[in-house]
DNA sequence: TGTCCCGCAAATTTCGAGATTTCAAGTCTT
DNA sequence: AAGACTTGAAATCTCGAAATTTGCGGGACA
């Protein structure tokens, strides 16, 4: 496989700790590869969020903070809430079917996971699955630019999520919150694609009442 | 200057022609460094979308399509009206100060270019203060996620609109558009600010009507 | 005349060595 | 003892040459 769709797949798949080293010079070795291949791919990488790059300091798996696990699925909420609203209005039944299709697939997988338990093939099987239900949903939504952008948000989450995916936590709400898409988008019901994609994500945000970075000294202080 | 930021800002400010090769061997002579150089920062420039890059074949300007800017500025809306309704929320006091600062430097030199026309000196330092008043804009949004992807949809935006930008087409609207964003920003008012960033790119829409590229053959076939 | 195949030139990618910068430990100064 | 300076090893970046791939043009063949 291509060294940067490897190197990909294990920034999302919790092969690093967050905030190690990443060294062109040690992964080389991993790869049948000089550590020039690795820089480049390195640097694609962090140019799409997936890792830390600082220039003279070399390559870092990006730290895991609330904030940033906040940041991302908020993101993912707005991007996949647009998108998938924006298909119901343009998809028609070839892109119900598709989704449809994507799902039957992925529910397969997680009934699977559910009933043996976790494992590195199904885990892997999964990973696939998913982004392609999810790809699906957007696929109909008549912009490359937000599917790109999406895409590269679900990356990030993959990443930052890498250690509940492992376990699969919440595995049976999963099941339950796909199909919950699935029906909204064959009833073309907006309201109910928005409901379902906020019911999806929102317990990976944190609190609403949490602390707010951004305003200067707390005013409460 | 570093070669990934001079290359980024030729490619945002129409030096190169849509869909023209973009050679490091050639590049090489205006940065005094090597091709390995000048190819790592077209690598970054790819990642983000300014650059289009084909394995084996090298670097390209993006195409110029109505279908490409007309999704950009979707997105740019769609990003924008969510961060600035966000800063609204949260700013206060001290960021309506740094809106108004902001504000008030591009307004200075849009009125001095509405008055000597268009200039190289004037050019540089108007997309300097543009791209700082619509970034102060989103500064208090509260997520560096949706700072970041604006910043990148931001850069494209200005690539597929380079030609309108050296000419400053619609200098006139801008002048009064970004004063529209002010008012809604201090007035606090989201329902205005939305309106107002909406006009502020709606010109760079395709008309509602036009060619919908995803469904099969047109129905009027 | 048109098509296929081969080979050459140009473009692209890979590589490892050399140059530069960072980091940490030790030494000196106050 | 704290801080500043020195020093050397390790990490990072740059470079140009070598290897690979692409694309084009000429010639053989039907």
């Amino acid at each position: 496989m291509d060294v940067f769709d490897d190197l990909r797949r294990r920034l999302v798949s919790g092969d690093f700790a967050y905030g190690v080293k990443l060294r062109a010079e040690v992964l080389k070795n991993d790869y049948g590869c000089s550590a020039s291949t690795v820089r480049e791919a390195l640097l694609r990488l962090s140019a799409m969020g997936l890792v830390e790059f600082q220039e003279q300091r070399g390559f870092r798996m990006p730290d895991q903070s609330p904030q940033r696990q906040h940041d991302i699925t908020e993101m993912r909420i707005l991007l996949e809430s647009e998108g998938a609203c924006r298909a119901i209005r343009r998809g028609g039944v070839a892109w119900e079917a598709r989704l449809t299709a994507a799902h039957h697939k992925l529910s397969h997988i997680e009934s699977r996971i559910a009933a043996l338990g976790p494992g590195d093939d199904l885990r892997a099987l999964w990973a696939g699955a998913e982004l392609e239900f999810h790809q699906t949903l957007l696929s109909a939504c008549g912009s490359a630019t937000l599917i790109e952008m999406h895409l590269t948000v679900y990356y990030r989450y993959r990443q930052v999520q890498a250690e509940k995916d492992r376990k699969f936590l919440y595995l049976a709400e999963n099941i339950q919150e796909h199909a919950a898409i699935l029906n909204a988008a064959v009833n073309g019901d907006e309201a109910a694609m928005r409901r379902s994609i906020l019911k999806h994500f929102e317990r990976h945000l944190m609190p609403p009442g949490a602390a707010a970075p951004q305003p200067g000294p707390s005013l409460a202080g």
